[in-house]
RNA sequence: GUCCCAGUAGCUCAGCUGGAUAGAGCAACGGACUUCUAAUCCGUAGGUCACAGGUUCGAAUCCUGUCUGGGAUACCA
């Protein structure tokens, strides 16, 4: 915490005011952003609408219906605050040439109530909207109310969401990719909560199964290798030294008492205690790594619980399931995947396949409305049949959304590192976090997109982690806190919001950051519509540009005090939207660097 | 073979599902600390958006091919 804090009145979210809508994959429509700007583009917006009717009336337009047009914020700054195609769109339907569509539309235009200054018509048919040069100042005073619920918008309207990610195989240690997994799945989870859902965070334990079979024999190899006897590691056991480590704790804590034990029974001790060292330790990895999750869900659950026949019991009943050479088949190529798929062996055991389809049974069973799952590359071809699995089971495979995160190719010294965990050959969530801090980690991994290929070279991240993007934004924030400092210092105090003349705020630096600070809301209700993350990054990353801009331009405590409390509510507003975009980001905001 | 992802500045990547003159960060070059933190700022330079067609007022973005890189194509998980 900053030594000064504004408190101020209530902290209540906005009413819903009609703007932005966005779809959510199963679920109706929903309403979502109310901010500065969102209100300003929707009165925009409905003021257009009503001068095409207005001209249709008059004759000047032909009458039309209003085709989907929208108001946007224009790349570039000559190009007005925000600007409309509208009149491009009327083109065709109504046949007359943009321009001529865009005059008619101008002349009926009633604009009261907006801070427009003048309205032009530009390029092919734009008409661009021009607002009095300190419009966006009324966010300010909000931002600092709002505080820690600034950014928050109701756009999920509390639907439950759940998303799954890492869900990696307890039998071993969290290599890059896994950490890629926990820093978007992370993010992504917040980025819902901030965007009004009802945000579940799910880690599926792989702790059934062939791997199971396969780290059983292992385990028991290692432990008779370290009692000296003659056993060998099966081929596609694991390998890793982490094994080796894992059963000579067992042997302190047991000794040679499972040497005469027959070996399926003490398979299972074996794995049960195995399992739960790994367990912890994955846990522990990630919470360190600011990655917490609501449910630990296990597989065996599912089988135990009877879920996996129930879910199979559910396919068959459907007809969606036929046998063929001893096994049980589901018809897959009905729902476009081109070949069916073996649900269970023709030994009777269930496969991998099947618990997943009775783990998206029960997640549709616990009431979500929209289930994210976060993949590796790898799995994608898992993701039509699981759909069609889904749909199969009567739920809608809409409101299963699997994002698929493309892989990790970790770089050292110049050369790429083979990831494997049978070979046990892998850099670790814990390595990384020691390497590179867990902040840069962090904020590396959702920089860029999901599907982007990811190449992380160890020896760049390490050397240049004072170039890391992260410490740009960190010292932003870090910044204005010493600005708090200094004026607690000098025995300065924090202006009451009421008394602070905002008007005072009209160089460049400064309006260009309050707009900026103004857009978080519409936001993260974007990124979160798109699940994208490193979007937000990037938003975060030009505030802090445009904070460092300003703050080398101009003082924030000068003998000017009127001029004084203006800039401080502008860089507490500024230390808002940093915090809490680094909040959901999963990067802590140090005071001081 | 088929399917998925990617191909944008020297490098790593954005580009918000079709908008106006394609953007950042590193790297390069030239400037700015007697003042709230120079982990910063200001400026310069850098492009056949892989290639060829198509769709329309308008394409890096959409559709069809081709090329290159990665991944997937198990009664593994």
């Amino acid at each position: 915490m900053c030594p000064h804090t504004l408190v101020h009145g209530n902290t209540r979210l906005p009413g819903g005011t009609p703007g932005a809508y966005f779809l959510v994959p199963g679920v109706r429509r929903i309403e979502a952003v109310s901010s500065i700007v969102d209100k300003i583009r929707s009165g925009l917006a409905e003021a257009l609408a009503e001068a095409l009717k207005s001209a249709g009336l008059k004759g000047s337009l032909p009458v039309v219906e209003t085709p989907a047009f929208v108001v946007e914020v224009p790349r570039e700054k000559e190009n007005g605050d925000f600007a409309a195609n509208l009149a491009m769109l009327l083109a065709k339907p109504a046949r007359t040439a943009p321009r001529k569509a865009a005059e008619a539309l101008v002349a009926e235009l009633d604009l009261k109530g907006l801070p427009v200054e003048r309205v032009e018509i530009a390029g092919p048919g734009f008409i661009n909207f021009y607002l009095r040069p300190n419009w966006v100042l009324a966010a300010l005073p909000d931002i600092v109310k709002m505080g820690q619920s600034y950014g928050r918008v109701n756009a999920g309207g509390g639907k439950k969401v759940q998303v799954e990610f890492v869900s990696a195989n307890p039998t071993g240690l969290l290599h890059m990719g896994n950490a890629r997994g926990a820093a978007l799945g992370d993010s992504i989870a917040s980025l819902l909560d901030y965007a009004g859902f009802d945000v579940t965070r799910e880690f599926y334990i792989n702790d059934a199964g062939n791997q199971i079979e396969h780290f059983g024999r292992s385990l028991e190899a290692r432990y008779l290798q370290l009692l000296g006897r003659q056993a060998e590691v099966p081929e596609e056991g694991y390998h890793g030294e982490d094994i080796a480590e894992t059963m000579r704790g067992f042997l302190e804590k047991y000794g040679d008492r499972y040497l005469e034990v027959a070996s399926p029974a003490r398979r299972e001790v074996m794995v049960k205690y195995a399992l739960a060292e790994k367990l912890e330790a994955i846990k522990k990895s990630l919470g360190e790594f600011g990655v917490n999750y609501d449910v630990w869900f296990s597989e065996l659950y599912l089988h135990n619980a009877g879920k996996v026949a129930e879910a199979i019991k559910r396919l068959r009943d459907s007809g969606y399931t036929y046998e063929y050479e001893d096994a049980l088949w589901f018809k897959a190529r009905e729902f476009g995947v081109e070949k069916d798929e073996v649900v269970v062996r023709g030994n009777g055991i269930p496969t991998y396949f099947a618990a997943d389809i009775a783990y998206h049974m029960d997640k549709f069973q616990r009431g979500f409305q929209w289930v994210i799952n976060i993949w590796g590359a790898d799995h994608h071809g898992h993701v039509p049949r699981m759909k069609g699995a889904v749909k199969a089971l009567g739920y809608d495979p809409d409101a299963l959304q699997i994002i698929i995160m493309q892989l990790v190719r970790l770089y050292k010294s110049g050369e790429i590192v083979r990831m494997s965990k049978r070979t046990g050959q892998f850099v670790t969530l814990e390595e990384l976090m020691e390497e590179v801090g867990r902040d840069a980690a962090r904020y590396f991994f959702v920089m860029r997109s999901a599907d982007s290929h990811l190449d992380f070279d160890l020896d760049l991240a390490k050397a240049q982690s004072n170039d890391n993007p992260v410490y740009y934004v960190q010292y932003a924030n870090a910044r204005i806190c010493s600005i708090l400092r200094q004026l607690a210092e000098q025995g300065g105090s924090l202006p009451g919001l009421d008394g602070v003349d905002l008007s005072l705020l009209n160089e460049e630096a400064e309006l260009a950051l309050a707009r900026k600070l103004a857009d978080l809301p519409d936001e993260v209700a974007s990124c979160a519509k798109d699940l994208a993350p490193h979007r937000l990054a990037r938003y975060v990353h030009e505030v802090a540009g445009l904070l460092h801009s300003f703050y080398n331009a101009h003082r924030v405590i000068t003998d000017d005090v009127a001029l004084t409390g203006a800039r401080l509510v502008l860089v507490i507003a500024t230390r808002v939207v940093l915090q809490n975009c680094l909040n959901i980001l999963g990067v802590s905001a140090p005071e001081k660097m």
